[in-house]
DNA sequence: CCGTGTTCTCTTTTT
DNA sequence: GAGAACACGG
């Protein structure tokens, strides 16, 4: 390669200003092939965004033939933003800055034609390929064969992201297993009905795309040669299919499909060289092993990609000494891995701060007390994150929010496009875009209900078959099948509101096409005139689709329906995160990858949940759920405040929880315990003999004392009143609430649960079992 | 075909 | 404890 000398650089080039000297290599470097191995906090966004804005004012590249691919859509605005404030904006222009699955959206809404598909395809999220899925298998009658909705989706969407298509799986399954024949015929069927249906799903895109490629080397070899940089950020989170799509698009183009007028460097045999490489990753955050992700795209790098250069970040700019300290110990119990430990300039700074609740509600409000604290004291709500594993978690930290007034938003609980009249209305806008979409068809079909029934919508897609056309030619001529006069006539009318619609598309702007919808259904005074309670919000709800639709109109002045539904389909959890709007943001471990806040509250951190129950018996399960913990923890810049709960219910079942083993990995003196106030004085009072002494659950650990003494204490002495008994009208004392009267008793055996009514406490229910109390 | 009431199941994480 | 699946009476 005969790439320009590397300009002579001044000492105050503003694009080094500030870099440490491996991000300084980093940042310069003209390796093929570059990975910047970027622990947690050490900058590597701003390592990105500078490489990206020297190749462009270096007049190495033109924008237009970079390629970036982030995460999420948010961190590919942010990398947008900051490249146009380092070289301008006009300067900027054309990059493509995206995630895999949004580029890929791009690629195939272009080349779609290409293979059979149209380029208004439907972008099927899990939850329609589980709908699809769901009448596959009831068709079939799998489920007599122990196929479950789920399982088929799972092994799929496995299988697409390994690349093995249906074909694939046809070639390496065991002719004489029937329910490995089974499962073929589903993939086949599925993978047809998308066909059939105009769509992708979220798997498809890329896999698709990386077929797309292989199939057509001329096509592939447009982007080849369109780009000549391509930067990859979370790599270690890249799956097979990814990383696939990378290798196609970093191929050298055969000197057969090089146009005359290129302008890109030819490599020696007259082709074009393959386009550079850099990505950006650390195995230690690698969180998506789930879905697919393989920890060997990067472990093998330089193997991959021979003269790949790599560069080591190891300082970090983000947390405190102590939190480090904290994530490099617990980090450090992952055996297969390559040694790292990240040290900062910023000091010790406060210590990390345990607390142990009652129960959930409890720790929630611990975490409200202290946010409130935090608040008092100059942290800005903005500045404040909530961790936990499930979504489930969310329900007692929003009570407790609500109830003490804490500005919150929850991100990723995309509850609002599952909601019943959310699908329906998106139902109609697919069907408009995507005739073809049978899924979407389906569902607008009696929708409000038109008489239609199950019966009458087999006639229908039998009907499309027969015609070898869509549902929605099947509609225009639902004369012909001989159904009652006021059924034909209300389908002849949906098949006109549709017509009238699709005529308006490319012109027409989304939020008039969605009320021209809700007049014409009357979908809205439905709602409004219904005595139901819950329609009122219903109906609210509708009217925010609306106003999404204005909202993305508006900044989005030449966007059409089809790119309002592709946004919508690829909203990321971490996309609606807004840091002006003032609120807390509650989130899951997987959602919080890439962010940092000022002060972090990682909830829940008990065995069973963190790690979770279901990864203890997958390989690698409880590594991977470390280094959650571990992306969590190094998420803090200065705050980090660790919480657990003694009791947790799931579905009105209480379980008691025991501390995470992750928690005895972090060296006792860098927390400091606290106790639940329902829990009683602070353990230095309280630890002195009594009845309290079997209770001594979270208490601070005594100077001096070895981690592994406190690791037993916090574990092992969880109290235990053995099979206790109360029945209605006993009298009992409370460690802490003191002495009450028994009023009611639920649960069985060891979960039995006592509400009693405490002479000075109020009401309060207890699991009897493990509570600080005697029967008196 | 539709609405209502009852039973049953499920919960990890996500583009 | 919620949401889906099923059963049954209009």
């Amino acid at each position: 390669m005969s790439l320009p000398a590397p300009t002579p650089l001044a000492e105050s080039d503003p694009l080094l200003d500030g870099l440490n000297e491996p991000q300084r290599t980093a940042v310069l470097s003209r390796s093929p092939a570059l990975l910047i191995v970027a622990g947690a906090g050490s900058g590597k966004t701003a390592v990105l965004t500078r490489r990206v804005a020297r190749l462009i004012r270096d007049r190495e590249l033109w924008p237009s033939q970079i390629l970036a691919i982030t995460f999420t859509n948010k961190a590919a605005a942010e990398m947008r933003e900051r490249v146009e404030l380092l070289i301008g904006r006009e300067a900027a222009q054309g990059m493509w800055i995206s995630t895999f699955h949004s580029a890929c959206v791009r690629i195939l809404r272009r080349e779609a034609e290409q293979f059979g598909f149209g380029s208004a395809f439907t972008i099927y999220d899990s939850a329609d390929s589980r709908a699809l899925i769901k009448r596959l298998v009831k068709e079939m009658q799998a489920d007599t064969m122990g196929f479950t909705v789920s399982g088929v989706a799972g092994k799929i969407s496995r299988l697409k992201n390994e690349l093995v298509d249906a074909e694939g799986y046809s070639r390496q399954l065991n002719p004489s297993d029937p329910t490995e024949v089974m499962f073929l015929e589903l993939f086949r069927r599925y993978t047809a009905e998308l066909r059939r249906s105009n769509a992708f799903d979220f798997d498809d895109l890329i896999a698709q795309t990386v077929y797309l490629f292989r199939a057509f080397p001329k096509v592939a070899a447009l982007y080849q040669r369109r780009f000549r940089h391509i930067l990859v950020d979370e790599y270690q989170d890249t799956n097979h299919a990814q990383y696939s799509l990378i290798r196609e698009l970093t191929r050298a183009v055969e000197p057969v499909h090089v146009p005359a007028d290129t302008r890109v460097e030819l490599d020696p045999r007259g082709g074009i060289a393959p386009a550079s490489l850099t990505v950006v990753g650390d195995s230690d955050q690698s969180i998506y092993a789930f879905r697919g992700a393989d920890i060997r795209n990067i472990v093998e790098f330089e193997r991959d990609f021979s003269g790949a250069e790599v560069v080591l970040l190891e300082q970090n700019y983000r947390s405190t000494q102590t939190i480090l300290d904290a994530a490099n110990a617990v980090i450090a119990n992952n055996f297969d891995r390559i040694a790292k430990n990240l040290f900062t300039a910023v000091g010790a700074g406060e210590k990390i701060v345990g607390f142990t609740g009652y129960t959930q509600h409890d720790e929630a409000q611990f975490v409200a007390d202290e946010i409130g604290q935090l608040h008092e004291t100059g942290t800005p709500y903005s500045q404040i994150a909530v961790f936990y594993r499930t979504n489930a978690q969310t329900r007692a930290l929003e009570e407790i929010f609500i109830r003490s007034g804490l500005p919150y938003r929850v991100l990723g609980g995309t509850k609002f496009y599952e909601r019943a009249e959310i699908k329906d209305l998106m139902a109609y806008l697919i069907a408009v875009a995507n005739p073809a979409d049978g899924l979407a068809m389906r569902r607008i079909v009696n929708t409000p209900k038109r008489g239609i029934g199950p019966a009458t919508e087999t006639a229908l897609a039998n009907h499309a078959d027969e015609l070898g056309g869509t549902m929605h030619d099947a509609f225009r001529d639902a004369a012909a099948l001989g159904l009652g006069p006021k059924v034909t006539a209300a389908i002849l009318s949906l098949a006109a509101l549709l017509d009238r619609c699709a005529d308006t598309i490319e012109t027409a702007l989304v939020p008039d096409v969605l009320t021209s919808i809700i007049e014409t259904t009357g979908y809205l005074s439905a709602l409004r005139g219904s005595r139901d309670p819950q329609d009122e919000a219903r109906a609210e709800n509708v009217e925010e689709l609306v106003a999404v639709t204005r909202d993305f109109q508006k900044n989005n002045p030449e966007g059409r329906l089809v790119d309002f539904l592709t946004e919508v389909a690829l909203v990321a959890a971490a996309d609606d995160l807004d840091d002006s709007s003032g609120t807390v943001s509650l989130m899951t471990l997987h959602t919080a990858k890439g962010l940092e806040y000022d002060a972090v509250f990682i909830t829940g951190v008990e065995e069973n949940l963190l790690p979770h129950q279901m990864s203890a018996a997958e390989p690698g399960g409880p590594a991977e759920e470390r280094r959650l913990f571990y992306v969590g923890i190094t998420r803090a810049r200065q705050r980090l405040h660790l919480s657990l709960a003694m009791t947790r219910s799931t579905f009105g079942d209480v379980n008691v929880a025991s501390p995470s083993r992750y928690l005895q990995e972090i060296p006792a003196e860098l927390i400091d315990w606290r106790d639940s106030p329902g829990m009683g004085t602070r353990s230095s009072t309280r630890s002195l003999g009594s009845a309290r002494d079997g209770f001594r659950y979270s208490s601070s650990l005594p100077a001096g004392k070895p981690k592994t003494e406190w690791a037993n204490r916090v574990t092992a002495t969880v109290r235990d009143n053995g099979d206790l008994t109360l029945t209605v009208g006993d009298r009992i004392r409370h460690v802490d609430f003191g002495d009450g009267t028994v009023s009611a008793i639920t649960g069985m055996g060891p979960k039995s649960i006592a509400e009693v009514q405490f002479e000075t406490a109020g009401r309060k229910r207890l699991l009897i079992k493990i509570s600080p109390i005697e029967k008196l």
